[in-house]
DNA sequence: TCAAGAATTGACCAATGGGACAATTAACAT
DNA sequence: ATGTTAATTGTCCCATTGGTCAATTCTTGA
């Protein structure tokens, strides 16, 4: 098991560094050079453990949201509550080590290429369907099932709005102000959806 | 009045040029000269009327936004309502000339850019600046006062998220669904704030 | 200890792209 | 006509960058 063991903490080394250069340099700086120095190494190196910049910054992605990912994965695994689980989800995506400008940018780098990189798309749709499935789970539970789709589609929207906002004006929008906006988003849905049964199901 | 007709003439023609090539190109693929090319020019004739590349598609910024703001604009000036203001901004922003993957691939792009270029950061405020006061106008006779700013940041996000979606996988959302669903969300929340006046204003 | 293989480097290359510029052509006022 | 200005082109240049490769330095297992 310790054969990959070097190799895989220089490719992880790497790609965080890949990703720290996004964040201040955007895609288009992001040279294989600069990664390298990020990383105290030589260019040489990179191309070493990635075969090219695409499958670096793909690798770079990967990264970058598996924090995410094990975030939420852990809070859910302790909150068993339907309604809990919900704002689970999205209080994590707002936490301080997340919700951060520098990586709202790297994100917004990684998301202009995806239309043209199909592994960088690959990962996304990933990353959509996790969050759906995590949230369409616990909507059952909530919501009459005509309207759990588009409020999973509507949590998630709000999520990467908010996102974006911080990206674009840093500042305009703290984790808190976002969570609580949500959070109201959610209740009011829930509430309409049970009060205006039939305006939901209509509303598909 | 004509001295600069044909100056202005060919400029428009170019910043159109950059936006189309941005759609399927990319930032990075956007070239001078692929710029030029799709205009039916040659390199030189761009780098003519803008000083550099990034005033190029700077102007392809304004130029691209232009359009639904003159929409939204337009639609507002015959629509007395408050509530129905607040429908017809969401409309527009969804109206099939607008709401197409290509031009969300180029806007991605330029928003990608923004973190480095303090033009484009300038352009995006103005943009959100717009939107932000077509919406507070309109709510201001819809919910309580306190709950204004944090719905029409709401609504905002709400629909930057749903392009974002259309972006990042096409045909994830039809224009249609995205306007009911922000819709449904205007509606929950006036409810909201309407029929818990006190939870709205402590949610600040 | 030593050989085999992995890690790492630095030099090199070809391609590209942004931008400068001189030269040519078109437009037009007098 | 003609001189002046604007429009347009094509060429040239330089910096940069992704990627290749041979050479060198570790690691490490036997």
């Amino acid at each position: 098991m310790k054969l990959t063991r070097l190799s895989d903490i220089r490719r992880r080394e790497l790609r965080r560094a890949a990703f720290e250069v996004l964040q201040e340099q955007g895609m288009a700086g992001a040279t294989l050079e600069k990664v390298a120095a990020h990383a105290g190494a030589s260019k040489g190196i990179v191309l070493h453990y990635f075969r090219n910049k695409q499958e670096l910054f793909e690798h770079a992605m990967r990264e970058a949201n598996a924090g995410l990912g094990a975030a939420v994965a852990a809070r859910l695994a302790r909150t068993p509550d339907p309604r809990a689980r919900i704002s689970a989800v999205i209080e994590c995506n707002f936490e301080p080590r997340f919700f951060q400008p520098s990586i709202c940018h790297a994100w917004l780098s990684l998301c202009a290429e995806v239309p043209r990189d199909a592994t960088l798309a690959r990962i996304q749709r990933v990353i959509h369907a996790r969050m759906r499935s995590n949230l369409v789970s616990a909507l059952r539970a909530l919501v009459p099932p005509e309207a759990v789709e588009g409020l999973a589609l509507g949590i998630s929207a709000l999520i990467d709005g908010y996102w974006l906002r911080l990206g674009l004006r840093a500042g305009s929008v703290t984790g808190d102000d976002a969570v609580r906006q949500i959070n109201l988003y959610v209740d009011a849905m829930i509430d309409a959806s049970r009060a205006r049964p039939v305006a939901t199901a209509l509303a598909r």
